[in-house]
DNA sequence: GAAGGTTTTCGACTTATAGTCGATAACTAT
DNA sequence: ATAGTTATCGACTATAAGTCGAAAACCTTC
């Protein structure tokens, strides 16, 4: 890999891994896909998906080939890079960076997932191996305030839902109950949902059909932006023009 | 999967390196501490601090072993974890993994730099070694978020501080302007700064003193947290208790 | 097909937060 | 004293968000 390496010079490498946590809604629950390790260290508790950073390999792209090995790549609607990890004695074997991605696969999906490997719903959690329990700590943080400033419920939404079905989803990942009104109001205002043509079929109590939803992209996109202390934009044609009072 | 990772297994290792994107309001403007390169790659491009992670060392103390050559480090009020970037051709000579980190100096502090090293504003910068204009950009957003939802100020504003001192401080670092009356409502209704007893000596032209204020927490706090969609809690002692109508 | 049960949807209201603007306060210099 | 300058504050407006209940649109049962 090193190309033109001075020679002379000895410089320290690091072993690297990548680690995914997957999450999913699941029965109206965030749960965690983990997989059982069946050898020491940690000999049966779970741990995260992940493996080595291979020579040349970036790491989202790691991330991707070692996720591949326990659930189905085309299910994870949305990966991004979390934090790298660097205790020195965070594997007890050795020396072992880690740098954490946040997957998401929508509610739903039901990919196939080895023996080995299991989801757990993240607020009830097994023993888990190394420090992947405060890295999964992490990602839910992560993942709780970027649905509240972005459009990130598209990764965690089936193709077409409901807003009953998004409120549960939306509950589910938050931790808190959820207004149906309000989530409804605000997502179609920021223009993060639009309704389709079609309604669903009323639930076997029956009651009125609910129409379907969809998010109106399905890649990430900011839709909160951080707008304190910034003043407002005048409405063009009002007013004199240049003025900037608020900086005099 | 491998248990007691057999020794005949030749697993890759990766130099590693730490930087940091330190930023500094000067002059009513956002700047970043940059050195310029005296050798190839990059001749004469200028660089961020940083360097190679020391064996047994964690990232975040390697970014301050690194800054420590080129700053002060009693001047940096805040060091956090940005991103990492893994990208195999970052550096011509061979493949370097590096984790930026954020780090802040408070306006007023006028650390002692090197000769090769000098501040430049964010906006308005030379050429840039590696990917360390895109480094600078992405930590500039996320300076840029974190002033609207935390308390992060503390850490570019002096001890104490007028109002118009600290808008200025706010409207470098946002890149736009900043309203003094909102900036003191907000900031003193979520508890972020408080005044103290004293006042400012007024400018050469007169005018009224004005009160100092300083930071009621000099660590990182979120004061405006996520909370959308989350369903007002009932002041205590009102109405039947247990009911949670909105999960329903 | 009328009645009653269920779920969704919507409008009207209230509350909280943020931005605007001008009046007043408190200083300096002449 | 008077004028100039800067800071502070209150009152107003705008927007976003949370609450609540009525009406809509389906189901099943009689």
């Amino acid at each position: 890999m090193a190309v033109v390496l001075p020679p002379h010079r000895h410089e320290a490498c690091y072993r690297h891994e990548a680690l995914g946590v997957v999450f999913q809604v699941r029965d109206g629950r965030l749960n965690v896909l983990l997989w059982r390790r069946a050898a020491s260290p940690f000999e049966g508790a779970w741990a995260l998906p992940g493996g080595p950073l291979g020579p040349g390999e970036r790491l989202g792209a790691s991330a991707s080939r070692h996720l591949a090995t326990k659930v189905d790549l085309k299910e994870i609607a949305h990966l991004e890079q979390l934090e790298t990890r660097s205790d020195p004695v965070r594997d007890p074997r050795g020396r072992v960076l880690a740098t954490a991605y946040l997957a998401l696969v929508t509610t739903g999906a039901r990919p196939h997932v080895p023996a080995d490997t299991a989801w757990h719903p993240v607020d009830d959690l097994p023993p888990t191996a190394f420090d992947h329990g405060s890295i999964t700590g992490s990602a839910r943080e992560r993942l709780r305030a970027k649905l509240s400033y972005t459009n990130i419920g598209f990764a965690l939404a089936p193709e077409t839902f409901t807003i009953a079905q998004l409120r549960d989803i939306y509950a589910a990942a938050l931790g808190h109950p959820v207004s149906a009104t309000n989530l409804q109001r605000i997502l179609t205002r920021r223009g993060v949902i639009e309704p389709t043509e079609e309604v669903a079929r009323p639930a076997a109590a029956g009651g009125r059909p609910a129409t379907l939803y969809r998010f109106a992209a399905r890649t990430l996109v900011v839709t909160n932006p951080f707008a304190a202390f910034r003043p407002r934009i005048p409405s063009p044609g009002t007013g004199s023009e240049g003025r900037q009072p608020l900086n005099a």
